[in-house]
DNA sequence: TGTACATCAGTGAACGCGCGTTCACTGATGTAC
DNA sequence: TGTACATCAGTGAACGCGCGTTCACTGATGTAC
């Protein structure tokens, strides 16, 4: 082949992507996906050398574009509230239109390791983190940083849980009174 | 045998829960469980219809224990507010100890379907729906119902989420504090 | 008290299945001379 | 321009494994007479 030397490896992610997001990642088999891009299982071992890492990689890869899509149309020169409300609108907006994808990246095996390396650092975190201490400074709250991460945070994962298994609609209105409520001295 | 007909089945479940909660519900089998009794699998099969049975009534005895557990030490006398968070600090703190526990009760395939059951109801729900009414009259609070169910429960999922996969010590004047959050008017 | 029968939890071997992984081999392509 | 060689993505068949489930059979027990 010439120069174009990915290809295969790049269709193999972009179907384990395509198919987490139809029917999740539980069923998932090295033959299914390489009998669907007429390969053999043989072939797939020329790529990646373990399932396991085929999904470290897809899970990189959504991270990333979940990010990207996320801080796309993040007004920085906003005030901290509203750029955390977008943010948490953009990643819960992925719970209702993407359940499976969401629920590969914070629950399949080799997420938990994969996202806490350093150099994936999942880029949500760090830019709410971020956006937290500016909050705390400018409005002078008595309540402490981690407090507040962990409050948000833990709404938005619950929050997303909850879109995810029990078809609640996402409603942001709701997410801007709770972001209120954390807010209030 | 005398009597004690389903002396056997029980084992079956106590085991089954057992093992969830040191293990995790991802790797059981039938052939272990079966001869960790001392039996076969055919044995096994005297008692349960199918594996997704066995799943299901532990499912229901689990909610059961972790319903009962939560309501022992509840003083009904008491403000709505310190009842709220008697009960979520039961259920976080299960969270805490039994973390493979609660992976299964929310997670496994049968769960989704056997919580659901009107039979079976899940009886935190109904329970915080209740005080939750309690509290917005008793309060006055301009905040419908549904809002602050939503808010709780994904708090309460969320939290109980990272204290299950990132080792976050439980902190009961977290929860305090985000419940008086979302009850400020 | 003794005999015949029904019940039923448990045996143990087998079923088919799908899985991740391995490996000797193929054959098209690029490179060196 | 032609030949020899290296590279390497892909083949295809096989490996061993653990799984849920089935089924003819056993043997201890309780019951009826």
């Amino acid at each position: 082949m010439v120069g174009i030397t990915n290809q295969t490896k790049n269709n193999i992610i972009a179907l384990t992507i395509k198919t987490i997001d139809k029917s999740g990642y539980t069923n998932i088999s090295l033959r299914k996906l390489a009998s669907e891009l007429n390969l053999t299982t043989g072939a797939f071992y020329k790529h990646f050398s373990t399932k396991e890492q085929l999904f470290s990689d897809v899970t990189v890869k959504l991270s990333k574009n979940i990010a990207n899509e996320a801080v796309k149309d993040l007004n920085t020169t906003d005030i901290p509230e509203n750029q955390i409300l977008h943010l948490a609108y953009s990643l819960l907006n992925q719970y209702q239109e993407h359940p499976n994808i969401m629920d590969f990246l914070f629950f399949n095996p080799s997420s938990q390791s994969t996202i806490s390396e350093p150099t994936n650092d999942f880029e949500y975190l760090n830019l709410i983190d971020h956006l937290i201490t500016e909050l705390i400074m400018n409005k002078h709250l008595s309540k402490d940083k981690n407090t507040l991460f962990i409050q948000l945070w833990s709404f938005i994962q619950g929050y997303g849980s909850l879109i995810k298994n029990n078809s609640i609609q996402l409603d942001k209105n709701l997410i801007q009174a709770t972001l209120n409520d954390f807010l209030k001295e």
